[in-house]
DNA sequence: CAAATTCTTGTAAATTTTTTACAAAGTGGA
DNA sequence: TCCACTTTGTAAAAAATTTACAAGAATTTG
């Protein structure tokens, strides 16, 4: 396993440090690529606390001391490297631009990934395995994740649908039952479209698996939340970043779901590919 | 900056290392990770030589010192981490599962990122800033991908428009002219409806670019190759990882153009987001 | 509101770790 | 074999980190 995001245990951990621990805090997450050239004493002085502090610092973010700490944090800005410094500026040239768009989004998987709710997911992927049909519903951006998501569990013989049209996931929804499950995406978590349709889904007893940012209204209405946290670093686009996070969660369902199938879907994958294969130039 | 490859480095110089020095640099080169937790005294030990002849071996590649040395070879190994065992076992738990998932996708979008056609993309870039209309193509998996570049050049206020049905596909591009611009998506490179397409839009003398594996016939075909060779880690399953990859390859003009079309842009995105708010539920 | 307790922080000392200085051992050529 | 030079290890010095403890701040309780 990679070494889990230092930098995003800092943050989740500096309400519970002491002031002093959070001076450090502040500065190593103020320019952590600065951090791994300097020593004990350099980082006390400029944090303006004293050395056993930071050691306390170290301990604190889970690190067995400082050097510890050190590795840790090198280890981290090596594999996503201009971490802190990814807003694109006018001036960048396509070589920096496009390792800033690599590297942010490598930055929000490893987040994501490090906050997952196991729990839900495995849930998620059990009532999944069991359901009669599975529908997908998103709206504007998440529409193609839905579409996306749909193409994959059809691949795994899982009778899917998706709608991104309001209409036409309400008339759907109406005609669920308590064995389906609908998985509803949503970039905000606030769609109002998209929660009628929820709550249409529940009223017949479904089951609706919401991937959304916590504590949104959609993550609230779910009954089993996969909730995405990630910064977007482009603030003024379209969500980039938590797109490829939503993917990749249902990622690991569809694997999840296709581990628990076995084998017998193992032999469909492969019959499925034969027949692909005349669609294809062969030269 | 430092040598891009520490064990590359040692490698090369050996051939001028001094006998003890030498059997420092392969104790390293046998098991480099293993380095990283270990003290100098321990090293010396392993080694069988004394601390200080460690100390020349760091200071012989290139280090300032042993902490130094550590340092380098620490973040080395995080940013090319072992491209290795990421296979699904049927015996993983959620939590396995979902850190495989996450893991090698975040690896194949350092692969990537790593063998980017820069030339490529800048040019694909300005030919898109250009561009009278832009045209999404693709089909089955990539169908969702085409749906998704399509929103957000939509976005940017770029005319444009996805086509997954070859028949549409055909009559739109016999309408193109040469200021227009087709993006060719697919996953295997060799899709003959997609490849049909091409050649319509190049008669019309439009520009194609294509996202596709190097040296499969949609690459070769393209006016503009942006070609991903990221391996599939879940074989049977539809394409996971090269899917993300593309995406993100997408993000990456999106923004590069964004970057080009400046202020002027900015505005008119505001002005899309307090459009999208009344559609929000907003408790 | 003051006394007592607990928690936080820094000083100074101890320990660990790395680096340097130097001397011993080895190597090769005359 | 002897001399000059290189290589390597020992031991001491220096540097860096960690611990122990006490002073001071904050908070609770009578």
């Amino acid at each position: 396993m990679k070494p889990a995001q230092l930098t995003q245990v800092i943050v989740d951990k500096i309400p519970s440090m002491r002031k002093s621990e959070a001076k450090v805090a502040n500065l190593v997450l103020q320019n952590p690529l600065a951090m791994v050239e300097k020593r004990i004493v350099d980082i006390a002085e400029d944090a303006d606390v004293s050395e056993p502090t930071v050691v306390r610092f170290c301990r604190a973010i889970g690190c067995k001391g400082f050097q510890d700490f050190k590795l840790s944090l090198a280890q981290q800005l090596a594999a996503s490297p201009s971490f802190g410094q990814i807003a694109v500026k006018d001036s960048d040239s396509t070589k920096e631009l496009s390792q800033k768009v690599f590297d942010s989004t490598v930055d929000s998987l490893l987040k994501v990934r490090d906050n997952l709710n196991l729990k839900n997911i495995d849930k998620a992927i059990r009532k999944l395995n069991e359901a009669g049909r599975v529908e997908f519903y998103g709206f504007g951006a998440s529409a193609a994740v839905a579409a996306d998501a749909q193409h994959k569990f059809f691949r795994l013989r899982i009778n899917s649908v998706c709608y991104s049209d309001p209409h036409l996931q309400n008339m759907s929804a109406s005609s669920l039952g308590k064995e389906d499950v609908v998985i509803a995406i949503s970039q905000s978590g606030r769609t109002q479209a998209l929660l009628d349709s929820i709550k249409l889904v529940q009223k017949q007893r479904g089951t609706v698996i919401g991937i959304a940012p916590s504590f949104s209204p959609v993550a609230k209405q779910s009954d089993i939340a996969l909730e995405i946290d990630a910064e977007e670093e482009f603030q003024i686009f379209t969500p980039l970043s938590s797109r490829i996070a939503q993917l990749t969660i249902i990622d690991t369902l569809t694997i999840g779901v296709a581990q628990k199938k076995g084998d017998d879907l193992r032999d469909h994958l492969k019959r499925l590919q034969t027949g692909l294969k005349s669609l294809r130039c062969n030269h």
